[in-house]
RNA sequence: GGCCCCAUCGUCUAGAGGCCUAGGACGCCGGCCUCUCACGCCGGUAACACGGGUUCGAAUCCCGUUGGGGCUACCA
């Protein structure tokens, strides 16, 4: 039998980084065994599910390159795909439950059930429904019934014990006197979580339910109601929570931990899936971290998973994706970091092919400066943001002036370059001006180098200067949205700006 | 309260009774490179939660304690 995974999220919110994974998970394990991914919207909770947030849940999950084969945009054979369209198929069941005795109406009412919570509570004793409508019989309940009261379903549960073996968790085994009859359809006639749950994966024909830790305890229940139905059981396989560095639950509190806030912030989808597939799961023996997507579902397995919980940490996924920006292609890269430099104002919408090779040259001197994309705001700065007179005052470019042969090295330097004929500043004129500089002035290393940063980039830190100036020479030749000077340029506004002090 | 699950460096983890003087990765610290901040390279720091067993031998098996998490809902 081939194998069948899902994916099934309730649209209450935006994807998030315990769901990702847990997607995610679904997908090595398919891709790797072959088979097919179903995609499951569980929209029973009426009350919370929103429309916007499953539409931006399917552009999440393509966005992180996860694809699937069946599903509530794609359809398929077994839908529909959207527990809300479902309703009738619970129901059905539930009244062949009902039919062969195995679930029966109940007439409690809410503060009654509360006040039995309190009761066992007072006792010591596991909290579960007392049973009160078990023993009612047909007779009974059609009366009531017919009186229009309100009423519930419950699973008649079976006495014994429940066991499962978990493909990440090992043996799970609970005796079911601390389950007691749960309810399947509530009294407005929708079908409970752990009822649809089982009634879907069963007609979808899921061959594993793959997902998160919470879910180990509504287990037994539902493989009760797989029992009582006469259904097979499918293998499970549960994963550890992902904690915020607090050990609490990651949540919004802790940051950027929606997948929409982490792609506003320039992290690249492979680096999303190679650092979530981390937690949790190690590459075998010992073998490098760094993986793509494919390295990753091709040796992907739950013999490795680990059952800990996992800390999500900033500092490791951030390397993660500066490894894999490192990887990335020029022309791609050109692509993400597009709409990041237009927030700095640098480059509009559209770009001329001479502009998008200026940009890609610059993103390979700058590239393994990034953790992420947002960071090109600040690495670009000295391009962009070129202000002699707060660059000036910065405290870091008043102590490189707090140099007694600083402002000296500057004129210099302005002299050499004027010397060849206030042309652009080529490579070579750069490095002749250099030489010239340290002739007259006598100055090397430091106290040569760092004035001549400033005096070109205003700032006192950056790429190496050789690969940055024919960026800004070239770049001042270009029509950008902000036109940017060009080398001489800088070295004469610095210096008027000095002079002025 | 009851039930279930979990427990190795700060973090992610390797580890299935002798290969463990506990390995790798991120971080951190130090060095190298260097005009700077970074990157890169090299080196270092750092852990079996605690207490009992079992065994010739325990990070590994068992029990308990402590600490986390989950379920116990007409949420999913």
């Amino acid at each position: 039998m081939s194998v069948r995974v899902r994916f099934a999220p309730s649209p209450t919110g935006y994807l998030h980084v315990g769901n990702v994974r847990t997607a995610l998970f679904n997908w090595f394990f398919v891709r790797r065994n072959g088979g097919s991914l179903v995609l499951r919207i569980e929209d029973t909770d009426v009350e919370r599910s929103e429309r916007h947030y499953e539409d931006q849940l399917l552009e999440d999950l393509r966005w992180l390159g996860i694809n699937w084969d069946e599903g509530v945009d794609v359809g398929g054979y077994v839908g529909p795909y959207r527990q809300t369209d479902r309703f009738p198929l619970y129901r059905e069941k539930v009244q062949q439950l009902l039919s062969n005795g195995r679930a029966y109406h109940c007439f409690c009412s809410r503060e009654q059930l509360e006040e039995d919570r309190k009761k066992q509570l007072a006792e010591g004793r596991s909290i579960r429904y007392v049973g009160r409508c078990r023993g009612l019989d047909a007779k009974e309940s059609e009366e009531c019934l017919k009186q229009g009261r309100q009423a519930t379903i419950r699973l008649r549960v079976r006495p014994g014990t429940v066991a499962f073996e978990d493909l990440v968790f090992g043996l799970i085994e609970v005796d079911t006197d601390n389950v007691g009859d749960f309810i399947l359809l509530r009294s407005d006639g929708s079908a409970q979580y752990n009822l649809a749950c089982v009634v879907d994966d069963s007609m979808m024909g899921i061959t594993h339910v793959i997902r998160g830790e919470g879910h180990i305890s509504n287990t037994p229940r539902q493989i009760l109601v797989y029992e009582a139905l006469g259904l097979p059981v499918p293998k499970f396989a549960h994963l550890s929570t992902i904690l915020g560095p607090d050990g609490a639950k990651l949540s919004k509190r802790h940051g950027a931990t929606s997948l929409a806030e982490i792609r506003q912030l320039g992290y690249l989808p492979e680096a999303v899936v190679n650092y979530l597939a981390l937690l949790g799961w190690a590459p075998p023996e010992d073998g490098a971290e760094i993986l793509s997507p494919e390295e990753i579902t091709s040796v992907f397995d739950f013999k490795s998973v680990n059952v800990n919980p996992a800390t999500f940490d900033l500092k490791k996924f951030n390397w993660v994706n500066r490894s894999h920006l490192k990887e990335c292609p020029l022309p791609r890269l050109f692509n993400l970091a597009a709409p990041f430099l237009e927030r700095t104002g640098l480059v509009g919408t559209s770009s001329s092919p001479e502009i998008q090779s200026w940009i890609e040259e610059l993103l390979s001197v700058i590239v393994s400066y990034l953790d992420r994309l947002e960071d090109l705001g600040k690495e670009t700065e000295f391009l962009w943001n070129f202000d002699p007179e707060s660059d000036l005052s910065d405290s870091k470019a008043l102590e490189i002036l707090g140099d007694s042969a600083a402002i000296g090295v500057i004129r210099s330097f302005c002299q050499e370059l004027e010397k060849t004929g206030a042309g652009a500043v080529s490579y070579q004129i750069y490095k002749e001006a250099v030489l010239g500089v340290m002739k007259s002035t006598g100055t090397k290393g430091k106290g040569l180098f760092r004035p001549i940063r400033l005096a070109i980039t205003g700032k006192t830190f950056g790429p190496e200067l050789d690969k940055i100036i024919p960026i800004i020479e070239k770049g001042s030749q270009l029509t950008l949205q902000t036109e940017i000077p060009g080398v001489l340029d800088r070295v004469r506004s610095i210096l008027g700006e000095l002079d002025l002090r």
